[in-house]
DNA sequence: TGTTTTTGACTACAGCTGTAGACTAATGCT
DNA sequence: AGCATTAGTCTACAGCTGTAGTCAAAAACA
């Protein structure tokens, strides 16, 4: 079964607190978006709601409320998203936009190290230069 | 004034193509992007059009037809949009994004190179970890 | 010059998104 | 038991997207 869980950006806001906290009934989940976002809480609500029925989420009633848990893995979701991004941009250019976001994001030592070791990797048989696919059959560079 | 250019997947096609040949009709652009894509031409049309009301493209009339020219760099906007995303996922995360991008990308040896100096410089200050910044207030990690 | 082809413009329409009000049923306090 | 609160459901609505048909004007060809 396809889990096409397309997330979009005001729902990735809502994911991001219910995968910190593993579970959160909508009250927590509106009190805490409302730290940080402008949005009413019916807002939140049907934000939720979308969620659950695009499977990223899933409630099991409590009492009076639902408690919300996430049904896709965060690490998975973000690597989709990310993949979706790089799979329709240029590949001639992806370097150079990895380039461009490593220079803006904080890393921890760790993570550092697993890159300069997976590049280590790479690079022994990385080519001199990575052709443009923009237009196919051509063979342009863009 | 805001160039706020929030350029669709579909769009992205259309774009890489002008990007690719500097300049384009639209007849050029339809019949390249058919050769990948499953569009009728009126579908390409439609995007074309749309890009130039956003901005993205501008023409030039040529006779007959326009020729298409991009009004926006290939690289800045793959940077926007890759900041776009990153800057909506959780930091502590993204790390562990840039591995598994990196992992499925083509590099040069240029851009190799590239990344690991930055990552070296990186390296010198890095923290041990990065805090998951989620749940603002709450110091959580996700 | 009349006809075919091309090209852009306009229209369409469903599904996704952002954003939220209104209503209802259950819960809890007095 | 009655009223206030709360949580979820339904409805709404405009703008963006994917996808495309139709039409009119212009150009090219016969």
């Amino acid at each position: 079964m396809e889990t096409n869980t397309d997330i979009s950006p005001a729902e990735w806001q809502v994911m991001r607190v219910i995968w910190t906290l593993n579970e959160a009934t909508s009250a927590q989940v509106i009190e805490i978006l409302q730290r940080k976002e402008d949005w009413q809480s019916a807002t939140i609500k049907t934000l939720l709601h979308r969620l659950v029925k695009k499977g990223a989420l899933k409630t099991t009633r409590h009492g009076r409320a639902f408690i919300y848990q996430p049904l896709v893995k965060e690490q998975t979701t973000m690597n989709d998203a990310v993949d979706q991004l790089f799979s329709s941009i240029c590949q001639m250019h992806a370097g150079k936009s990895l380039i461009h976001v490593i220079e803006h994001t904080e890393l921890s030592k760790q993570d550092i190290a697993s890159l300069q070791d997976l590049l280590a990797k790479k690079a022994v048989d990385a080519p001199e230069t990575v052709k443009c696919n923009c237009v196919p059959g051509m063979d342009m560079n863009c």
